[in-house]
Order: C-alpha cells, then sequence, then structure tokens
RNA sequence: UCCCCGAUAGCUCAACGGUAGAGCGAGCGGCUGUUAACCGCUAGGUUCUAGGUUCGAAUCCUAGUCGGGGAGCCA
C-alpha cells in the first residue's frame, strides 16, 4: 500500500497540507510563547501532552489539561498525572512543596479538574516514564465541585454505566482512544479514495424518494402533528408540508451517488445514515456513518478488490498512526485485535459464491438452530460459522439468489443469481453489502415490475439507463462496524461519541 | 419486535420471606519519588416504578420502564 507522499508538507509539518502557506510575516507558531492572537486565529501556544513526553529534558513547557490523579508524598511533593487527550499517554507533574498554592490549591486537586502548569521537562526519577514536568507554577483553571458525585470515578467502570455519563465519558482511557482511533480511520477512509482518483459526493440527508430501499425510515417535517392537514381521501395531505411532498432521513446515499458516478467515474459517500428500524443489538443504531463508494467500468470483482484493499488500508493506518491507543485495545478490551488485524493486512481475503458457501455450510455437518438451504438468506450463526471456523478469515460471498437481494444488483446470466457480495468478518460478520447495478433498462424494468415497484418512482434513476449507460459496482461499509473490528469494543453504541438507539437520545 | 437474564450505597455486587452488607470510589488522618499505591477512621440506601399476595417483601406475583445476551432487520 503505497504511503502518503510526505515531501511536500515537511517543511511546515504544523500546516496542514491543503490550507494556504501562511504570510512571511506571520510568525510561525512557537511553543513554549504565552497564548496570543494572530489575527489568523489563535494560536496554539502550550504544549500539547503528547509533545511533551517526546520533549527533550532541560525544556521548559507549558502543559493544560485534565487531572486524572493527584498522588500525594510526604517527602515535599504531589505528583498530578495530567491528560489533554492528544495521546493515550498521562503526563506525571511533579507539584513540590514550595509552591505557593501547594496546601490551598494543589492538595486539593481531585480526578478531572483542569490546570496548566509551567516547569521543566526533566528525566523522570521514578519508574512508568521516562520524562515528566517539574512544575515551578500550577494554576487552576476549573475545580470538580463535589467529588464525591463527580459521576467518572477514579476506578473501573462498565461501558453500560458510562453511555449514561456520556458527556463526560471522553475523559476515560477508553471512550478517548476511541475517539482518536475513529478519527484515524475516517481520515484514512478519505485518504484512500483521494489518492485514487475519487471525489466525495455530499448526498442529501434529506430524500424525498421512498425507494430507497432499505428498512424504516424517520419522518422529516414540519406539519403540526395535532392538526395536520388532511387530503380528501383522510390521509395526511403532504403537499402543504415542508418540501410539498413526504420525505424522510436518508437512508442510503447510494442512489443519488450513482448519478455523480455516471459522470465523475469514481466518487464515494461518506456521511450519516439513518434507520428507523427497532434494532436492539450490539450491531445496530439508528443514525451512524456509512462510506459508499460507486465505480464506473467497474463488475463485481473489482467492486471486491476494491473493499479488499480498502479494508487492509484501514487496518494499516490505525496500527501505524495509533500504536498507543492499539496498544490499550490489545492489553484490556481483546487481547487478540493487533494479532487478528495484523493477520488480515497480509492474508487475501477468502472469496466464495453464495452456492458454493451454502454446499460447505451444509457439508460441514454443523448443526445449526436454522436450516441452510439455497435460495434461503443465510443467518447470523451460518455467516460465523463459515468465517470463524470453515476459513478463519473475511470471506467475500458473491453472487446471490436474486429473490432475497434488492432490485438494482445486476442479474447473471443464469437468470437466478446477481453479482451482488457481503463481506463477512469473523466476529462482526457483515460488514460490507455491495453489488454490480443493474446497467441495462429492459433488465432493471422487469426486476421493478417483478417486485412490484413503481417504475415512474424510479424516472431519474432510470434516466441513468437511458442516456450513456454504463456498468458500475460498489459497496457500503459501517463505519462504526470497522471501528468495533479495529478496537474490539463489543458494543457499536460505545464507539460513536452519542448513541442514537430506540428510546435513547439524550444529549 | 421476539426469547432469555438483570435492576439494592456514587460505581461493581452480596443478602433469596424476618434488623440491608462488602469491595472500590469519596471525605478526614497516617505512611511513602508516588504511579490500579498502602494502613486506619467517617459519611453514604424510599432496594427502578405502579399495583398485588403476606402478620411481615430487596426477596413471591402482575404490568411497565431501563440495561445486557441472543434472534430478526441490516451496515
Amino acid at each position: 500500500m503505497a504511503r502518503r507522499p510526505r515531501a511536500t508538507f515537511e517543511a511546515a509539518p504544523d500546516r496542514p497540507p491543503d490550507q494556504p502557506p501562511a504570510p512571511a510575516t506571520m510568525p510561525a507558531p512557537r511553543a513554549f510563547s504565552s497564548p496570543r492572537h494572530t489575527g489568523k486565529g489563535f494560536a496554539m501556544s502550550w504544549l500539547s501532552v503528547k509533545d511533551a513526553l517526546q520533549a527533550a529534558p532541560g525544556s521548559r513547557a507549558t502543559v493544560k489539561g485534565w487531572v486524572r490523579t493527584r498522588r500525594d508524598s510526604k517527602a515535599g511533593l504531589s505528583f498530578i498525572n495530567l491528560s489533554d487527550g492528544s495521546c493515550f499517554g498521562a503526563l506525571q507533574v511533579v507539584a513540590p512543596a514550595d509552591l505557593s498554592n501547594y496546601e490551598s490549591e494543589i492538595q486539593k486537586l481531585t480526578t478531572s479538574c483542569s490546570i496548566e502548569a509551567d516547569g521543566e521537562i526533566v528525566a523522570s526519577q521514578g519508574k512508568g516514564q521516562s520524562v515528566e514536568l517539574k512544575a515551578d507554577a500550577i494554576r487552576v483553571i476549573g475545580w470538580v465541585d463535589d467529588p464525591d458525585t463527580y459521576p467518572i470515578a477514579q476506578k473501573r467502570h462498565t461501558f453500560e454505566y458510562l453511555r449514561e455519563v456520556a458527556h463526560l465519558r471522553p475523559r476515560t482511557n477508553t471512550i478517548g482512544a476511541v475517539a482518536r482511533v475513529r478519527h484515524t480511520l475516517a481520515m484514512a477512509v478519505h485518504r484512500f479514495f483521494h489518492e485514487r482518483g475519487y471525489f466525495w459526493i455530499h448526498t442529501p440527508i434529506i430524500t424525498g424518494s421512498d425507494c430507497e430501499g432499505a428498512g424504516q425510515m424517520f419522518r422529516v417535517s414540519t406539519l403540526d402533528l395535532v392538526n395536520a392537514p388532511r387530503t380528501n381521501e383522510g390521509g395526511v395531505d403532504f403537499a402543504q408540508d415542508f418540501f410539498g411532498k413526504e420525505t424522510h432521513l436518508t437512508v442510503s446515499g447510494q442512489l443519488n451517488v450513482e448519478t455523480y458516478c455516471m459522470a465523475l467515474s469514481k466518487v464515494y459517500t461518506f456521511g450519516p445514515t439513518f434507520r428507523a428500524e427497532n434494532s436492539n443489538t450490539s450491531r445496530h443504531l439508528a443514525e451512524f456513518w456509512m462510506i459508499e463508494p460507486e465505480m464506473a467500468f467497474c463488475d463485481l470483482a473489482g467492486d471486491a478488490d476494491v473493499a479488499e484493499s480498502f479494508l487492509k488500508y484501514l487496518f494499516k493506518a490505525v496500527l501505524e498512526e495509533r500504536p498507543d491507543d492499539m496498544a490499550f485495545f490489545n492489553e484490556h478490551i481483546d487481547k487478540t485485535v493487533i494479532e487478528t488485524i495484523t493477520h488480515l493486512i497480509d492474508t487475501p481475503f477468502e472469496r466464495m459464491t453464495y452456492t458454493d458457501a451454502v454446499a460447505r455450510l451444509e457439508k460441514s455437518g454443523e448443526k445449526f438452530e436454522y436450516p441452510v438451504q439455497w435460495g434461503l438468506d443465510l443467518q447470523s450463526e451460518h455467516e460465523r460459522f463459515l468465517t470463524e471456523k470453515l476459513v478463519k478469515k473475511p470471506v467475500i460471498l458473491m453472487n446471490y439468489p436474486k429473490d432475497i437481494k434488492a432490485f438494482y444488483m445486476r442479474q447473471n446470466d443464469d437468470g437466478k443469481t446477481v453479482a451482488a457480495m457481503d463481506v463477512l468478518a469473523p466476529k462482526i460478520g457483515e460488514i460490507i453489502g455491495g453489488s454490480q447495478r443493474e446497467e441495462r433498462l429492459d433488465v432493471l424494468d422487469r426486476r421493478l415490475d417483478e417486485m412490484k415497484l413503481n417504475k415512474a418512482d424510479y424516472w431519474w434513476y432510470r434516466d441513468l439507463r437511458r442516456y450513456g449507460t454504463a456498468p458500475h459496482a460498489g459497496f457500503g461499509l459501517g463505519f462504526e462496524r470497522v471501528i468495533q473490528f479495529v478496537t474490539g469494543m463489543a458494543n457499536i453504541r460505545d464507539v460513536i461519541p452519542f448513541p442514537r438507539t430506540p428510546g435513547n437520545s439524550e444529549f
């Protein structure tokens, strides 16, 4: 996998590569000076914990952050573990008893007080850290006004409990690590596609087509729920609604992104997606982020190749860029995550037709609760057995019976199957679902008729097949499921900052 | 939405029809270049909600709410 070329912006590491160069008159941000306004935004002039931990002993520094723990020593000093979220680790700030506010403030610091500290980076005398900050001034920015009721105590909490204090949970080791990994993966998603000439298309969040397939939708309306306008037939008159018709939150950007695919060739969506299903599982959210690439002049085999290299790129990025957080997940969440994803990076994914998968499941002799039979969709237990026991790695299943798949999937020559694929991963099951799309208008129309869908509703989608149609393919990837897989986090509600699930929209 | 399990101190749990407890956290004190610190003391409860059974309910019954595991739906 080609790494991002770095030479172009090494000269200015503080500045993202896509921003214009700073004017020569503007001084480059320097650490160790006091905050100032530059007219170009607030300059971050203190040192992040991340940088402080790598700083050379002897340098002066100011750090800011939140107290993780405080330990007093009668030898005349206190140890403050300070975290600012810039990395997994915390900086040990050593506060000598001769600080003017030592007794009045330092000894009263509790978990999650915010402070700033000036001092010198020194080699640590103790074990557990190589450098620490020997403070000569510590200012308390924000107290914890009642430590007894502060919800995140200095102890282990269950994730279920932490969800009830979602506004404070990012201060914990685990949720902080998840947030950094989530960011790294998001950046890697854009980088992967950008490097390969894909364009990010902002497909709409609000959709007027109720024909997106895939499940229950949330209604978007400004109508008065109590006194909704009525049609002559007694139904709600959506002609008087904001958009003049029924609208919902999108369940997929695919249909819309296909239009840009038929112009820009390689495109993708990455944004929030909404499903109003009453799903109560560790793998479902009502609001989640989905990535949907779409490639013109591409068939199912090409689609599968992109899916595989995409996943491997993401795994590699997270191992390279977040070794601190990944070490934590591997130690405390799932002792196999690093081994698992390292292995996957080098292992070709298994490719198997649906028909072969059914045959192998039948031959396995395994007793399943639900029957395995050609024509029926595979159950979770079947998928898990396939990927966890039978082949022990991700499996790309292809060419499913047409009756269990969506109308837009391309019909194969056998007349029985469509060019669909699912990427199944150990532990979390289906991580990607995709297909080659039906580009032949007559075949598409026949499918719409068979499935009793109204052709008129799909007029613009059908137009793509009338005006310069081309074979194309794509897939959808649940972003949170990738984060789950990479971190080993068992519940999808703990890998998104504010989970939306049935009955839960607090925060 | 369906099946199973659960809800007791700030948190994690015990008490299984007869006076509601522990560990951790918190407060105070002691000790210590400490680091999941250690030792002592203290505070902290309308046992999820609403009904019911019983002389007596945290405990048994019914309904609801919320959480977990599994299933369906899917990403």
